[in-house]
RNA sequence: GGCCCGGUAGUUCAGUUGGUUAGAACGCCAGCCUGUCACGCUGGAGGUCGACGGUUCGAGCCCGUUCCGGGUCGCCA
């Protein structure tokens, strides 16, 4: 293997062009490809800014030339030459015009096979590439979708300075807080017994910033949830988190709309018009199905309640008479996609997500429609329905029949599935929009009790606090949720700053004095001592990137992510440890069962 | 934890009704080649068919279990 020494790299591959020619320069690189002609040989050398040629021929010194002749993929080279034009150019490429002349060449490091060609669109399975993550990330998409990141980190940094705001660190080892999602555990060593938890989010320290007067506060933060994944979910994740004192939620979301502006325009191009919609959080529900719709299509749910009640089908009749809902999706032109055996094959799906069934019409070209429940009702009622939902030959109506809730996630997820069947989501859109108005409580089956939807600091809205007591269904807070294309891209509140209403809300949580003294005193203590007005709101960085760069998959913008175990195939982390580091923790292992 | 899909050379895949020595392309190795750029030509190496068990005269193929991966529901204040 070679030194560098004496060269030093004057140029990066692809940047040179025709008017390079005839300069001196030295680049580095990984061997993209070799090719030897015999008398001839070139090399194509990569870095992060693209290919360039290197040429060998019968002027090159022997010594040189028998070095290219053993190159193989991926070795690093580093090339001292003269840029000249080739003979016959390559117009597919920006730096095809031009190729090096190679006087110097240094191999700084040799490569085995690499398990998988590093190349654009790379078919491998994901598991393998995972596993050689450092050569997945050599790949010109991957390359391309970690630069965009950097570029979008860099845009956020800079739009919230030039706001005023101050990045400050907060802790990765906290105090555990069993609400929400569940915590990683980090035991402690000097505390036996005791456990660190990493953060959800920096919530309550992004609060405790506020009283303690820094006005406005951003971070880049790291955040850790110990659930299962998903194509958009991880273990760990990146947050743009955001407080700001003596605001109200307008200030808010004027923030986060001109930080949207920017970073679409400024990363890609893209104007976003301000301000953007809104929806409450019970109109999401009743036109979309979904507290994060996608509008980038239509396909609105319709109420059909009125044209079905006093027709003769009991399903529909029996959901309505016990406070249920009956309403519709229409799926335009759909006759040929949603056959008879697509249909059977939604009904089974609605059933799996905790619908009883699915009513249906296919409505033919010729008007001809097929029903599974037109036998119930008279033809009056049918056109009605129709009408209702604006159904016209060619479409296909699909009818949900159960509680309030039940049939309108149903349709909600209904309306995904059936639209990406139908392939009707634009891709080149990005819908922005604010989902305001939250339900303050969650009803909790399991717990049979209800919960904060959002968490135990947000604010009810004031014209709620009447009836926080008698009412709790009808409660709704001051919380905000930005939606991209369909996906929850930002959550966030005005936060209780109010001792007395802070106390009133944990006891309807079922929180006791002690209790919330326990878990969340050093918040509700700090609030004794001046508590600024404040509201926040946390944006998914990963979610950002994935949505802007069109991805699928959250794994495609983090540079070392985990898989769907929770695993890292690289490092084939997590692993077993040292019975003596354990020991030293105080920590022993419950047998196997 | 439930459901669906997948696992065959280094990689991407094919493999008929269960039947001889499991194939192709790319990659890899060797040789030839002065303008290639997915170079070309010739030759070659390379397989625990994810694993275990079962059925069978015979299993890549059928059955059972299991491991791994992907998606999704639950879960994700």
């Amino acid at each position: 293997m070679d030194m560098m020494t004496g060269l030093k790299r004057t140029d990066y591959c692809g940047t040179l062009r025709a008017e390079d020619c005839g300069r001196e320069v030295v680049v580095c690189g990984w061997v993209q490809r070799q090719r030897d002609l015999g008398a001839l040989i070139f090399v194509d050398l990569r870095d992060r800014t693209g290919i360039v040629q290197l040429a060998f021929d019968d002027s090159t010194e022997k010594e040189i030339f028998d070095k290219a002749f053993a190159v193989r993929s991926e070795f690093v080279l580093m090339a001292k030459g003269t840029v000249k034009e080739r003979s016959s150019k390559n117009m597919e490429i920006p730096t095809g015009e031009i190729e090096i002349a190679v006087t110097d060449l240094r191999v700084l490091g040799k490569s085995e096979t690499p398990p998988f060609e590093i190349i654009e669109n790379c078919q491998t399975a994901e598991l393998t590439r995972l596993k050689y993550r450092y050569l997945d990330l050599r790949r010109p998409d991957l390359q391309k979708n970690i630069l965009m990141r950097h570029r979008i980190t860099k845009i956020t940094r800079d739009y919230f300075d030039d706001n005023g705001f101050i990045e400050i660190e907060t802790p990765i080892l906290i105090k555990s807080t069993p609400e929400g999602a569940r915590d990683f555990l980090v035991p402690s060593r000097i505390h036996k017994g005791q456990f660190y938890a990493l953060p959800q989010s920096p919530q309550l320290y992004k609060q405790l910033s506020m009283v303690a007067g820094f006005d406005r506060y951003m971070q880049i933060a790291r955040c850790f949830r110990d659930e299962d994944l998903r194509a958009d979910r991880q273990p760990e994740f990146t947050q743009i988190d955001v407080e700001m004192s003596f605001i109200d939620k307008e200030d808010i979301l004027g923030l986060i709309e001109g930080f949207m502006k920017r970073v679409f325009k400024e990363a890609i191009g893209v104007d976003i018009e301000t301000p953007l919609p809104r929806l409450t959080y019970a109109e999401a529900m009743e036109r979309y199905g979904s507290d994060k719709p996608d509008t980038r299509y239509a396909m609105e749910i319709t109420d059909i309640g009125e044209e079905v009640k006093n027709c003769g089908f009991g399903v529909f009749t029996g959901a309505l008479e016990n406070g249920g809902k009956v309403a519709a999706i229409t799926a335009k032109n759909a006759f040929s996609v949603l056959t008879r055996k697509e249909v059977d094959k939604l009904t089974e799906y609605v059933r799996g997500i905790g619908a009883k069934g699915l009513a249906w019409a296919r409505i033919g070209e010729d008007g001809a429609v097929a029903s599974s429940f037109a036998k119930f009702m008279t033809e009056d009622e049918m056109k009605a329905i129709m009408a209702k939902c604006g159904a016209e030959n060619g479409d296909v109506i699909l009818i949900v029949a159960d509680k309030v809730n039940t049939t309108l996630s149903v349709l909600g997820s209904l309306r995904q599935t059936v639209a990406k069947k139908l392939d009707i989501i634009p891709t080149d859109k990005y819908n922005l929009l604010w989902v305001v108005e939250f339900p303050f409580f969650d009803w909790d089956e399991e717990l049979g009790q209800f919960v904060a939807m959002h968490h135990p600091f947000t604010s009810p809205l004031d014209e709620c606090f009447d009836y926080l007591e008698t009412d709790k269904a009808k409660v709704r807070a001051n919380a905000y949720d930005l939606v991209l294309n369909g996906i929850e891209l930002a959550s966030g509140s005005i936060r209780i700053t109010d001792p007395d209403l802070q106390k009133r809300i944990f006891t309807l949580l079922g929180l006791s004095d002690e209790e919330a003294q326990e878990k969340f005193g050093y918040l509700t203590n700090a609030f004794k001592y001046g508590a600024p007005p404040h509201g926040g709101i946390g944006l998914g960085l990963d979610r950002l990137v994935m949505q802007m760069l069109k991805l699928e998959t959250l794994r495609d913008v983090v540079a070392f992510p985990k898989v769907q175990n929770a695993s890292e195939p690289m490092t084939d982390c997590p692993a077993f440890v040292d019975k003596e580091q354990l020991d030293v923790l105080g920590i022993g292992l419950a047998e196997e069962e």
